[in-house]
RNA sequence: GCGAAAGUAGCUCAGUUGGUAGAGCACGACCUUGCCAAGGUCGGGGUCGCGGGUUCGAAUCCCGUCUUUCGCUCCA
């Protein structure tokens, strides 16, 4: 029951999303890509306002964190220091009975160990009966038992590396077919096609006749940094402690991605590496796993809907990790991630290009390869987040139902709907004068279209905080409605205390005054 | 990739044993009017996901395929 309530939630934020230029699948009209999805009209506006904040927070805020912007492309030995080429270059294999996922060589290294174990037997046999005078050499030269299970194993071995050389994966599972090779739960011998997985998307730069590189869009943002560090560094006059903080997309070719901008092949990320000395790492780790829960927090979202999920298994490369997990539709799951990433990263990048990448400290004359906290959040999760626990249907005194997007103001795409009560006896000409004035720093809408109820509900499906009536009062006085979108109350303002009054409620500044920094 | 369900207008859906594709909302124009959606008149919009097959005739029956959602699986 529940969680058919929760799939339905999910299912009215994607139409809401959709129905209201949020989200939209992409391509739509050639029946979409899958896992793919684009901003509309007023996605963008909360996605660039969920970027202008993370932004401001790390970078204005801090004077000792300092922003990049890496390009997508990296030369490839970035990605055999961090490990990415060795880590995903599996062919795997699926038994569609037992719907187990193999690796397509292990299956046939396990083969070719167990006829391997056939030929040790008839060694062993052979060894009691002849005693002292066995020759093992001799034997395995001669026996043709022996014989053929080596020749066996030589002719699966040649094909076998082919095979994996070449990349022919039809030969590979025409291999396992041939083997007579099964499930080793189920026994059955039913299996897919053998597939690449490999989570980097691979394309080609340069002309292929010039000798084509392989080189792949990146996977993550943070080895744009660990590559700058020393640029950095040099150039800003970075000491240890600093950060350096980077928005952009990076992209992994997940088998399956599902659940709406959840988990997509194309994906932003919001990334800040921190620097730091070896051995304060950990205390640096707790006090930014406090400051990243707080920055969530001053939005006004529902302390209820955050947790942390401590990692026990942990990465090679970290000391300590964990996710601040979200509330969403389909339950808590990861928004953040937090991770002691020690000096793994840097010390691989000195290793792969020759160059050191340590920080001097004059204080106590030494040198060494920081250590690393990196905080990393999915910027479309965290507008998943934010539309998803925002999204309220309410039913009103009337009975009448609304839909509200209860989005914190500094991160609505619009911020005021200007409307005219009327659209005549010069109302009209009124409200955009007042829309001149407020435009050029509040992204404003304008609407005559339809009963003025009509109008605030189509604003409170996109979140507009404020809502600006211009009446025939306002023609005699010079004063406003302002309507709020939660509370749906209305109160009178003098047009020249507008700005000022608008500026207080969705502007950054309350906000950051919650962050401790 | 396996299994299940679904695909008809921008949205939500109806469409009888196979017989000329509909409604409400939304959208556009005009009229009326105005402080919390759904007044009036007129109008635009769909080769029923796509491709085959059966049939005189297919949104409807059969086969294939694509896409989406959910579960399994995966997620450095």
């Amino acid at each position: 029951m529940a969680n058919n309530d929760k799939e339905n939630m999910l299912k009215k934020i994607i139409s809401h999303a959709k129905e209201y230029g949020f989200v939209f699948p992409s391509s739509e009209i050639y029946d979409g890509l899958g896992a793919v999805y684009d901003y509309g009209q007023n996605g963008v506006g909360l996605k660039n306002n969920i970027k202008e904040y993370w932004w401001k927070s790390m970078v204005q805020l801090h004077e000792n964190i300092v922003g990049i912007d890496a390009a997508i492309f990296m030369h490839p030995t970035t990605w055999k220091a961090s490990g990415h080429v060795d880590a995903f270059n599996d062919p795997l294999i699926d038994n569609k009975d037992s719907k187990k996922r193999y690796r397509a060589d292990v299956l046939i290294e396990e083969h070719i160990t167990k006829i391997e174990q056939k030929i040790k037997k008839e060694i062993a046999k052979a060894a009691k009966r002849f005693g002292d005078s066995f020759d093992e050499n001799q034997f395995r030269s001669t026996n043709p038992r022996v014989l053929q299970y080596q020749e066996n194993i030589d002719a699966i071995n040649q094909r076998f590396k082919t095979g994996m050389a070449n990349e022919d994966f039809a030969d590979l599972k025409a291999l396992i077919e041939e083997l007579g090779i099964a499930d080793p739960v189920s026994g059955s011998k039913n299996w897919t096609d053998v597939r690449q997985f490999n989570l980097m998307f691979a394309t080609e730069l340069g002309s292929v006749a010039e000798g084509a590189s392989k080189i792949y869009l990146r996977p993550e943002t943070a080895q744009g940094i660990f590559v700058n560090f020393l640029n950095v560094q040099k150039t800003g006059r970075m000491k240890i402690p600093f950060g350096i903080a980077q928005i952009g997309k990076a992209f992994r070719n997940e088998i399956i991605a599902r659940q709406f901008i959840f988990r997509m092949r194309e994906f932003e990320q919001m990334e800040m590496q921190f620097f730091v000395k070896p051995g304060e790492e950990l205390t640096w780790y707790e006090s930014w796993k406090e400051r990243r829960l707080e920055w969530h927090l001053a939005l006004g979202l529902d302390p209820a809907n955050f947790r942390f999920h401590d990692h026990l298994n942990l990465a090679h490369y970290a000391n300590a990790a964990c996710d601040i997990e979200f509330n969403f539709p389909m339950g808590f799951k990861e928004l953040e991630g937090i991770h002691s990433r020690t000096d793994f990263d840097l010390k691989a990048h000195e290793e792969y290009s020759g160059k050191k990448l340590q920080f001097f400290d004059p204080r106590e004359n030494k040198r060494y390869v920081p250590y690393v906290i990196e905080t990393s959040i999915g910027l479309d999760r965290m507008f998943l987040a934010v539309l998803s626990s925002t999204y309220t249907e309410e039913v009103l005194e009337d009975g009448s139902e609304r839909t509200v997007l209860k989005l914190p103001p500094v991160l609505a795409p619009v911020k005021v709907a200007i409307l005219p009560l009327v659209n005549k006896d010069g109302l009209p000409e009124k409200s955009r004068e007042i829309l001149d004035l407020l435009k050029y720093d509040f992204n404003c809408q304008y609407d005559f279209k339809d009963a003025i109820g009509r109008r605030y509900r189509r604003q409170d499906a996109i979140g507009t905080p404020l809502c600006v009536t211009v009446d025939s009062q306002t023609m005699v006085d010079d004063t406003v409605t302002l309507r709020h979108r939660d509370s749906m109350e209305q109160e009178r303002v003098a047009v020249a205390a507008l700005h000022a009054k608008i500026g207080g409620l969705v502007t950054f500044s309350k906000t950051f005054q919650r962050l401790h920094v």
